[in-house]
RNA sequence: CGCGGGGUAGAGCAGUAGCAGCUCGCCUGGCUCAUAACCAGGAGGUCGUGGGUGCGAAUCCCACCCCCGCAACCA
């Protein structure tokens, strides 16, 4: 069996879970239960980064210490799981006493390399941005993202790492694995970046100034900076560096994160992943920004998306399909009320659900909701493996894919496929190239076939010729098929909505579902 | 000469030389199984601008205009 794991960047916890992280955890997660589908032990890993300068002020205005700050803003992105039915098995945070310790081991690491040495440093920093700024950056001295905070000077000793050290290796990592960073042109870019040469960075902060931190071993006056011990987190997940068997098993893993994430992850982290002598990532995948009507999204503008306003109006499963099939997966998109409404009722209510309602009814109302079909295929078994993880005695495992299967049947599903490219195949083919919304625009498109089928072969003339019950019964026994392929097709996207149609359609007796599955919204 | 991406129908996009396409929206017709849903047809584009090469250019070449991201650690 092949072990698979997938993990997001951790949100700062500064703020609440914003509607661009919503899209980064969705698209994360059609990939991990797609593969926990075809059978993969998925370790699927997202998590809070607590830790820095921000966080500290912020708790500080709030008259709390920093760790409940940061408890109480964890706690709403964990609630993120149960509103998108997200399907991730391990939520870390950078202040969990193991991952502290890894931290620690791996400057430890960095260290005996050679590769942390102790140096100036003078910048201009924005707190807002937890970032050093360079003169062009600024206007009238201030941050342009951040006009009402003050500009900091920092002057101060600070550790650096040996970062331009990496950047023949690096190159060369890049040259090797062309599809290291998708898509494409963002790997170019990370090729141009690294050929124009690195420089060494800053990875720690004076305690007494910033206290809030991963302590620098071996140095009491300093604590890490936010950055150098949240990317650790990626292998403190998978047990580095205690439990190696299970660190061995798991990676390297695949990456999902932001355009703004580019370099931290793409290059800085695999810098430091070189130097504590470990392998490097598998894959980045680097998704665009969300804008709204074509503009950036901030607070200052007031233009901020809930996705939780949207998931109580709509339900998780829209959310999770207009973040999947509006926004490219690897590019740009844009997020608008009516974009969202357009979407909704076009695809999933005229769609989607008036096709099951459709089909069932016909079934129900011609067929006394009895349709009986050959299937050409049973889905294969190795889509269900829970038993041999519960074999293995992987309960984890086994509760998470019994959840991906739930409504399946004893069985396992029974999928019709037709002959040539079937729609599960074009579906593979999407996801392994990331375009997501492909693989949706797929799955609709046979959708899309099967509405016309109706309207050409129109049942409701057969039902009334007795000579044309044969007829009828395979033409909608074909049609429950379709919907039966379609729901499967659908799991890894839409899992609730998938689970309702594969109920309805594999009952003894088919009736439409109690409600509509998306019931038409007045625009 | 910093690096990179882009400008095609009202909106979002595909299309790297051979009749300009797709989705949504809009208009008309059809149908009645279905969530006023579904199916068919239609309107709508000087393919950013100017030049060049070709029998033929959205596509190749040259120049220019405009937009966006990055420019050392902002979702």
């Amino acid at each position: 069996m092949k072990r698979f794991y997938i993990t997001t960047t951790l949100p700062y916890v500064n703020a609440d879970p914003h509607v661009g992280f919503a899209l980064e955890i969705v698209q994360a997660d059609v990939i991990a239960r797609w593969h926990a589908m075809r059978g993969d032990e998925v370790f699927f890993n997202t998590g809070t980064d607590e830790h820095g300068l921000k966080i500290y002020r912020g708790a500080l205005a709030a008259g709390l210490n920093p760790k409940s700050y940061a408890d109480a803003h964890a706690a709403k992105y964990d609630e993120l799981k149960s509103a998108l039915h997200l399907s991730y098995n391990n939520f870390i945070r950078t202040t969990d006493s193991h991952h502290v310790q890894a931290a620690e081991e791996f400057w430890r690491r960095c260290a005996e390399r050679g590769d942390i040495y102790k140096k100036n440093y003078q910048i201009k920093y924005c707190v807002g941005c937890e970032l050093e700024k360079m003169e062009s950056e600024l206007e009238d001295g201030r941050c342009l993202l951040h006009p009402h905070l003050e500009i900091e000077q920092v002057d101060e000793e600070n550790y650096f790492f040996r970062y331009s050290r990496y950047r023949d290796e690096l190159l060369e990592f890049y040259a090797k694995n062309p599809e290291f960073v998708v898509p494409k042109n963002r790997m170019h870019e990370m090729v141009k970046f690294t050929e124009r040469g690195l420089q060494d960075f800053s990875i720690s902060r004076l305690k007494s100034k910033m206290p809030w931190g991963v302590p620098v071993p071996g140095d009491d006056a300093q604590v890490m900076y936010v950055w150098f011990d949240a990317l650790v987190n990626y292998v403190s997940a998978i047990g580095w560096p205690d439990d190696f068997k299970k660190f061995n098993s798991f990676w390297p893993g695949v990456q999902t994160a932001g355009k703004d994430n580019l370099r931290q992850q793409a290059s800085m982290w695999q810098a430091m992943l070189l130097s504590a002598g470990l392998p490097l990532s598998k894959q980045i995948l680097i998704h665009g920004f969300i804008t709204s009507a074509g503009q950036k999204i901030s607070k200052s503008l007031g233009n901020t998306i809930s996705p939780f306003d949207y998931i109580e109006e709509f339900g998780a499963d829209a959310l999770r399909y207009y973040l999947l099939r509006e926004i490219p997966t690897l590019d740009d998109g844009d997020f608008t009320h009516e974009k969202f409404l357009a979407r909704y009722n076009a695809d999933l209510a005229n769609g989607l659900g008036n096709q099951v309602q459709r089909v069932t009814a016909m079934v129900e109302k011609y067929l006394d909701g009895k349709v009986t079909y050959k299937f050409s295929h049973a889905c294969p078994p190795y889509a269900f493996p829970r038993k041999q993880f519960a074999r293995e005695g992987k309960y984890e495992q086994e509760k998470y894919c019994r959840s991906l299967t739930a409504g399946f049947g004893r069985r396992g599903l029974k999928v019709k496929y037709g002959g040539g490219g079937t729609l599960q195949a074009r579906v593979n083919a999407a996801v392994q190239s990331y375009q997501l919304d492909q693989a949706l625009a797929a799955i609709w498109a046979k959708i899309a076939e099967c509405d016309k089928r109706v309207d050409d072969e129109k049942p409701w003339v057969l039902a009334k010729d007795a000579g044309e019950k044969e007829h009828l019964r395979k033409l909608l026994g074909g049609l429950v098929a379709d919907l039966q392929e379609i729901g499967h097709a659908l799991t890894p996207f839409l899992p609730q909505t998938a689970e309702s149609i594969l109920k309805v359609v594999n009952a003894p007796k088919i009736i439409p579902p109690e409600a509509p599955l998306f019931p038409r919204k007045a625009i």
